[in-house]
DNA sequence: CTAGGTGCAAAGTATTTGCAACGCT
DNA sequence: AGCGTTGCAAATACTTTGCACCTAG
């Protein structure tokens, strides 16, 4: 790691109120290095090469400090069990980030309409799926 | 169940192709009756009200048919295990229904923006996550 | 020095599978 | 009758936790 990105990392750490250490900094590395949207077992394969005393219980606590600093993101809020829709109608996601509550809102009331058409890459869009993240009334309330 | 109800289902079964039993007439009935984003025990839950014998493998096996077979869609399609977004870019994802693929796709280039507003009930709009559903170019040449 | 971090092993939760018995068509 | 479906129990996958030791600040 350079002297450069040591200091980023350490710049990170602080604004999170955590220590650096020496798992943390390679973790992080190895994200930064990585595409796409590994799970927790493709991130510790790498960093175990570099640190083989590592246990995979280190890289998920590392991995859900990082996304609670916000120093990264998870793919899905709700991707934890999978749940069925009881609503018919086209619809959208309303995800609270304070309680992960989610609730419906029409797709026309949202004002974002499904659209079938060809995306770069060659994607052939069918249809829109929206999360809309944000606060519910009630965590707003709570938060202030 | 009504006679309109249970030829309803019958007609959805035919159209499926699986066979009409009494297990999935009361877990249909169930999800139809049910609001919100139910987990597999919350339908298993009242199903086994009415079927004290049914099991929880067969309420999942249940409901995996009927996702398959379009009858009800689930709430993510990536919602498996726990992933990391590694781009730091304002971006969505591309999600193929045929490989479940995901692949990312620059807010700009999918012309659909952040935007912080108020929505119904008070929701305070903070960014929008959007799954673009559709079938990628490989899985658009094998279905040909 | 000491609060917080780590590694290990065990526990927990969610989901799937093999198989014998059973019921729809 | 024959094949798909069910229930059970065991297996698997993923993730979290308790605790003794260690390390950054």
């Amino acid at each position: 790691m350079t002297v450069t990105e040591a200091n980023q990392f350490r710049a990170v750490c602080d604004a999170a109120g955590i220590a650096v250490t020496h798992q943390r900094q390679v973790v992080y590395q190895v994200l930064k290095s990585m595409n796409g949207h590994p799970s927790p077992e493709e991130v510790y394969a790498p960093v175990k090469v570099r640190i083989p005393s590592i246990s995979l219980a280190t890289v998920y606590k590392t991995i859900h400090l990082f996304i609670e600093s916000g120093v990264f993101r998870e793919v899905s809020l709700h991707h934890g069990t999978l749940r069925v829709e009881t609503n018919a109608r086209p619809h959208h996601h309303l995800v609270c980030i304070g309680c992960k509550s989610i609730s419906d809102i029409d797709a026309e009331e949202l004002g974002i309409g499904a659209a079938a058409r060809k995306l770069p890459g060659g994607f052939l869009a069918k249809r829109y799926a929206v999360d809309v993240l944000g606060l519910c009334a009630d965590c707003q309330k709570s938060l202030s």
